[in-house]
This record gives C-alpha cells, structure tokens and sequence, in this order.
RNA sequence: UCCUCGGUAGCUCAAUCGGCAGAGCGGGUGGCUGUUAACCACUAGGUUCGAGGUUCGAGUCCUCGCCGAGGAGCCA
C-alpha cells in the first residue's frame, strides 16, 4: 500500500486537512441521507460522517450495506466539531472497502456471557475495554523492565522446559521430550539464582505453568511472572525493592494509562494511595489479627483468600506478610535467625481483594541446611546438584520473588478476573483460541 | 477433587402453581439530513443441552449424563 495514511490518534494534528486512514467499521447509523460510520484502528476511534448529497449516489448506497467490522480505506476532511467525544470528525469523501463480512459480525454491540466472549477471545481483542487492558497490560511489564533496568538489573531468562520434577510434581504439566519426560516450568527462579550469582541484580521473565484444576477468578493454569533476583540483599532489601517496583508500575500506569483506567471504570484515587511505605505484618501479627476480626483459620496454615481480604481491607495501600511458618513453604527460604520454625520470606498483598501479587524470601545460602531442607521435604536430592553448587562455590547472601503480572493487571485495572488481563487465557477448560 | 449456580431464537435473558414458546439486540424489508449501544414500522427466526421417568399435559418436577461458570483447596 503506497497510500499515507494517519492514525487515529494522530487526527487533531491533521484538522482542516484532507487524509486518508485504514481501519475496521464498528458501527454504523444512518438517517436515510446521512450516514454516521464509527471507525477504529487501534490507535484510537472517529466518527465519519457521509452525507448523500456530497458523494456518489453509488457510493452512499454501498456504504449502507457495510456489516459490522468492514475493512475499510476512507478518505475525508478532518474537521473540528463540539459534538465528537474524541473533538474531530472526518467529512467522508470517499471510501475504499477491503472486504465486507459475507456474515453478520458475531459480536453484538449489547452484552454477552462471559463464555461467549472467551469462545470468541480473537474476535474479544477488538472490544474498547479488551484493548484497554492490554494496553494497560503493555504499560505494566514496560514500566517493570524499565524500573529494574534503571536499578543495575540484567534480564537473564531462564528454562521453560526442565528435565527433571524438582518440587511437587503434582502441579507440573508433563511433556514427550524426545525419549523421555520433560516439564513446562513453574518458576525460574532457580535458574535466577545462579544467573545471580554471575551477574548479581539479574531477572527473568516469561510464561510459567501450573497444572492445578483451579477454578478461580485468579488462576490461570499459563502466567506471566517477572522474578528479579539479587545477591546480597537480604530479607529487608527484597521487600524494599518490592515496594520501589510495585509503587513505580502504579504510577507509570497513573501517568501513561489515564484513558484505558477510565474505559475500565477504575477508581483512580484507590491507586493514587500506592506510596511508600506499605504496610508490614509479621505472620504472628497476621494470625492475631485475624483471629480477633472472627477468622477460624489455625495458626500454622497459610492464609485462605477470605484472610487475605479480611486483612487488605484493614489498609489503604499493598500489604506485606513476612515470616510464615517454614512447613508451610518452599524448602529454598532460608530460616528465621531467631526461631527456626519461621522462614524469611515475604507475601504482598493487593488492596481491595485482589490478594497475593508478589511471593518472595531470602534463600537459604548454607550448604549443610539445603541439604538437610531438601531431605525433610522428600525432594530427590540428586536432580539438585547444580543448584547447590551454588552454595559449594562463594555462597553468597541472596534474595528474590516473583510477581505475577496477570495480577498485578487486574489490580491495578480493577478487572474482575484475571483471564481478562492476558491475551489468551489458558484455565483448565479452555485452550481454544 | 469437593461445594454452589446455570444451559430456552445468532446474542442477552423472560416464561406466575405443571396449562398456547416471549422480549430486547442482531438479521431481512421500508422510512428518517446530526446520530452517539440512534430511532420508527413491518418481518423471518425454536430438537427449550442429551437420555430416561412421573403426569391428561413438562422449558418447569424426578434420575442419570454432558457442557460451562463461581467458590474451596493450591498458588503468582
């Protein structure tokens, strides 16, 4: 196509002009000798308008049977006008059609269910609050990469398939590799820890998988996770980075996203409180809390989603959870100092119900204890090797977490599910499309 | 794996106590020179998820199955 054409967006550059842009057609309105044609192009949206006696009779009458998503080229005038939400219109002078939809366009400009829209999640795509998510989306793992690499961070990317079990196979999904069993990553942070241990601030970010029958508005059984990992921070640096990386996300959204968070109704004042510092509870103060607000959740076990929103309720801003009882967690945190039965480690909360965004510790350096923890847990010690010749050779004090982006998403969009904040969502009913 | 809810026109949903299968949107036809999910008139459109059962009569009640959603557990 050797046509110039413009932008949506671009348009009240352009006013008193002639030009010519490409796009979809997402509605049209007609009152009999003047048509309204609503045009996208993903940059944005006009409204064009052809009146009958301006344009060839043949023209006005083509342009009348045009279904809903047309390709089109429409060339006009672009012109100033109170009445148009975006400030301009385009006097429409002529109109090439790419094709015109032989079937009426599947999705209607009312409501639908939500099983509808995710059978048609290509079609979903092209939706004003689709795009407004993944444009949030975008602004999210941008702003994210942009922080750490700000702070000395080299993305180092780890593994999607891994050979060997490693912890807990039941939430592995399991693949033919060649003449044997392979697994689709769960984390990278293994491999995190020893890119740490090369390059020192490092992170990795990519899919990871989880074969849980999960059936909740924030599980997908294929997620994004960014997990920086830094040697030589411990507990109390993790968390710092933490708060720096989640309140720089909010604000680069509140900076760049004001359009998308309203198409998406969010409350923007709810994000406008996300400043350092966030809140701190120990596990031991989280218990006590909770127990005095009427939860019968025992001391010992991890929080349910009911404790989690109970407590985020009582804050305005993210909450951090540290030192959970070491049963209950991964077998890579490193003791508390003062009471074995405590990891360092650390949960951040989402307000507003949204729950856990980021899971994290300081990781056990010692050789002699990693070993002993990897016995206790019943791991085969064998497919570990590498991972502790971390500790063989200049061990070192080293922190990391992973932070879920799709989560983080749909926090900060307000979405009431996570399947919305990623393109394709996989949960366990759904692959297609 | 468990609990709860749902499946009726292309889509979103109604249908009273078990008594003629309905509306809006979308489609088709016609009208309208400022519409904002335009509006107005007319019109076509049904194996009520499937298989049994109860009943004079089942979209509705019972049994089983299939499909999906929300939640629990697990986690980011």
């Amino acid at each position: 196509m050797t046509t110039q054409w413009i932008a949506i967006r671009d348009l009240p550059a352009h006013t008193g002009e002639k030009i010519t842009l490409c796009g979809w057609l997402y509605n049209l309105r007609s009152s009999g000798k003047i048509h309204f044609l609503q045009l996208r192009d993903g940059t944005g949206t006009v409204q064009g308008v052809m009146v009958k006696n301006e344009v060839p009779e043949d023209l006005f009458n083509e342009t009348k049977s045009l279904r809903l998503e047309a390709s089109v080229e429409v060339t006009g005038v672009v012109r100033s006008d109170e009445r148009a939400p975006s400030g301009v219109e385009l006097s429409v002078s002529c109109l090439r059609v790419f094709q015109n939809p032989e079937d009426e366009y599947p999705l209607g400009k009312k409501d639908h269910g939500i099983d509808f829209l995710l059978d048609h999640r290509h079609l979903w795509l092209r939706s004003s609050r689709q795009q407004a998510v993944m444009r949030l989306r975008d602004r999210v793992i941008r702003s994210a990469r942009e922080y750490l690499q700000n702070n000395g961070f080299i993305l180092v990317d780890s593994p999607i398939i891994s050979g060997s079990a490693g912890e807990g196979a039941s939430g592995l999904f399991e693949i033919d590799y060649f003449d044997s069993k392979a697994y689709l990553a769960q984390t990278g942070q293994l491999y995190a820890e020893a890119a740490a241990a090369a390059f020192g601030k490092v992170y990795c970010f990519g899919p990871t998988f989880r074969a849980e029958k999960s059936k909740t508005r924030r599980h997908l059984t294929e997620f994004w996770m960014l997990e920086p990992e830094v040697a030589f921070y411990d507990h109390e640096d993790n968390m710092d980075l933490q708060e720096g990386l989640v309140c720089h996300i909010v604000a680069e959204a509140l900076n760049h996203c004001r359009p998308e968070l309203a198409v998406l109704e969010r409350d923007i004042s709810k994000l406008e409180n996300i400043k350092p510092p966030f809140h701190h509870l120990q596990y031991d103060e989280a218990m006590e809390m909770l127990h005095d607000l009427g939860s019968n959740t025992p001391y010992g076990d991890d929080l349910g989603n009911e404790d989690e929103t109970i407590l985020t309720q009582q804050f305005d801003r993210p909450l951090f959870i540290e030192c959970y009882p070491k049963a209950i967690k991964a077998f890579y945190m490193k003791e508390h100092p003062t009471n074995p039965n405590l990891v360092l480690c650390d949960d951040l909360l989402a307000p507003e119900g949204y729950g856990e965004i980021i899971g994290g510790s300081q990781r056990e350096d010692d050789y002699d204890r990693l070993v002993a923890r990897i016995r206790e847990e019943g791991l085969p010690e064998e497919a570990y090797d590498w991972y502790l010749d971390l500790r063989k050779y200049g061990t070192f004090v080293h922190s990391g977490f992973g932070m879920g982006i799709e989560r983080v998403v749909a926090w900060i969009g307000g979405l009431q599910h996570i399947r919305e904040a990623i393109p394709w969502p996989r949960t366990i009913y759904r692959i297609k499309p």
